[in-house]
DNA sequence: GCCAACGTTGGC
DNA sequence: GCCAACGTTGGC
């Protein structure tokens, strides 16, 4: 029994990891998650479920790709190495705290699909979407299947 | 368990 | 660079 096909959206920072550089590189753990919910959406992951790429801190802000999920959740090894910035010396090995996901890279959109384009669908989105709902910081969060499918027909309608 | 202080996120 | 909003920490 296959689950059904699961949709994300994960946020990253283009000066920090974009679109273009998981395109370089293929597929990249998802690392320096250090919030619970955000763990606990990827935790939910099934290979193969689908991820709107979208940068944050962006000059404009919005998402610029498609991933797929690589692999199921497994603990964060960032989270047990000193020098790293993510290092959480709360955790242990016995009990991982984080976990993440491999994201692979499926295509870049043909033109970005802007937070103001987003929000300018709110209405038909719905108030439970975490993306633009008010006060959400969340870096991962679900998107329904119809959600993912009113995002994607913005796709090259911003010229 | 409360809550002030602090750190982080992320749009602008 | 600013700052609102939120999560986490730690004293009590």
């Amino acid at each position: 029994m296959t689950a059904r096909k699961r949709y994300w959206l994960m946020k990253s920072e283009p000066d920090d990891f974009s679109i273009d550089d998981l395109k370089r590189v293929g597929t990249e753990p998802w690392t320096g998650v250090r919030n619970y919910q955000a763990r606990n959406f990827m935790k939910a992951m099934q290979v193969g479920d689908g991820v709107l790429f979208y940068h944050s801190n962006a000059e404009v802000p919005g998402i610029y790709g498609i991933a797929e999920v690589a692999c199921t959740a497994y603990p964060d090894p960032s989270q047990f190495d000193r020098k790293s910035k993510y290092f959480d010396e709360k955790s242990n090995p016995e009990q991982p705290r984080w976990e993440l996901v491999d994201v692979k890279y499926v295509r870049h959109l043909k033109h970005g699909i802007s937070l103001n384009q987003i929000r300018e669908h709110a209405e038909q989105l719905g108030e439970d979407f975490a993306l633009i709902r008010k006060g959400t910081r969340l870096s991962v969060l679900p998107v329904s299947a119809a959600q993912w499918k009113l995002l994607l027909s913005l796709e090259g309608r911003n010229e």
